[in-house]
DNA sequence: TTGCGGGTAGACAGATCTGTCTACCTGAGT
DNA sequence: ACTCAGGTAGACAGATCTGTCTACCCGCAA
């Protein structure tokens, strides 16, 4: 049995920050309970992390590896290919923990203040889009298709947020990817 | 010339207030600062708001008083018909404060905290829904083909949000609507 | 004239937030 | 045996946040 203690501060700081900005918020999340969660000094967080600016960026750069990956997996468990969207969107938004898109809410509660989250979230999706294009055929108007399924599944996320069951926010995707494929 | 303290209090610190959550976010706005903006005192605002929640659940009303009702007259303004959306739309997106729909970023902000702005903004949303469903012919599978605009506005509110132009997402609700009309 | 609804200025309490500082501990490699 | 990277506990400073309190003011209607 390790110990929890042996992994190393900065992760411990990286994973309590993540779940706790991603639950309740990042201006709702104050350092002291991330360093309590984590279990650290605050020293120690400081050293790693001199401002809570920063702490966020390494938040959201860490974030962004994770759902990538398990995006990549959902997709490929799920067929690889246009119709594997679905099912993958399905998992997470009937996860425990969902909460939304992470950048399209970092966006919301701080882009006035912290101009780069616009672009880190651009990064991004542009990166998701690139994942999803994977799936796509070559076709007239691809480009046009992508970027439509691209809107789609961010309104989609942002409706299994508010909405009291996913399953709208599903359909609508389903039927918009039907329509959409020539 | 009618002086601006003419405005009665409790109308002056809704303005101020919408005005500073839309564009700051709701809780990077101290009740200071709308108390300076709205050049009341402290005692006036919190006789007609008696706490912060307070005053956010009355700018939700007010906002989606006043969204709603330039929402409708945008529709007909071009059209009135499922084609006046994308222009509609593009009048917002362009528009100089733009910053996304207050309702999606209180819920990314504070569904934690305050659970109703998530019931709020569906009573928002529904009624956003039943203005465009009025631009919908009766048509078969009306209710799926609404419900995928809704997702489709949704998205494309986000991207118009974080992208550098309002264009992609504009294009995308155009190319959605194109293959979902019969 | 008197009463009152609605307003003003600003000090204050108490919590909480970010960030700094001092002083100490531990274990692995040389 | 020694060094040093990396860690710990927790007091403290200074800003800022929500919410309370006292004391005063003005215009209007009965």
């Amino acid at each position: 049995m390790q110990p929890i203690k042996k992994i190393p501060a900065r992760d411990r700081i990286l994973t309590s920050a993540h779940d706790l900005f991603y639950l309740y918020g990042i201006r709702a999340t104050g350092i002291d309970r991330i360093i309590a969660e984590s279990g650290v000094a605050k020293v120690t967080f400081y050293r790693h992390f001199p401002s809570k600016n920063d702490l966020i960026r390494a938040f959201l750069e860490y974030r962004h590896q994770r759902w990538i990956s398990w995006f990549k997996g959902a997709l490929e468990r799920h067929g690889q290919d246009i119709h594997a969207i679905v099912p993958a969107l399905a998992e997470w938004f009937h996860s425990e923990q969902f909460r939304g898109c992470a950048f399209i809410n970092s966006v919301g509660e701080l882009a006035n203040e912290l101009p780069e989250v616009c672009e880190i979230t651009r990064h991004h999706k542009q990166h998701m889009i690139q994942v999803i294009s994977e799936l796509v055929p070559q076709s007239t108007h691809r480009d046009e298709l992508i970027n439509a399924l691209a809107v789609a599944i961010d309104g989609a996320i942002i409706h299994a947020q508010y909405d009291t069951t996913p399953e709208n926010a599903l359909k609508a995707v389903d039927h918009i990817i039907a329509v959409l494929i020539p």
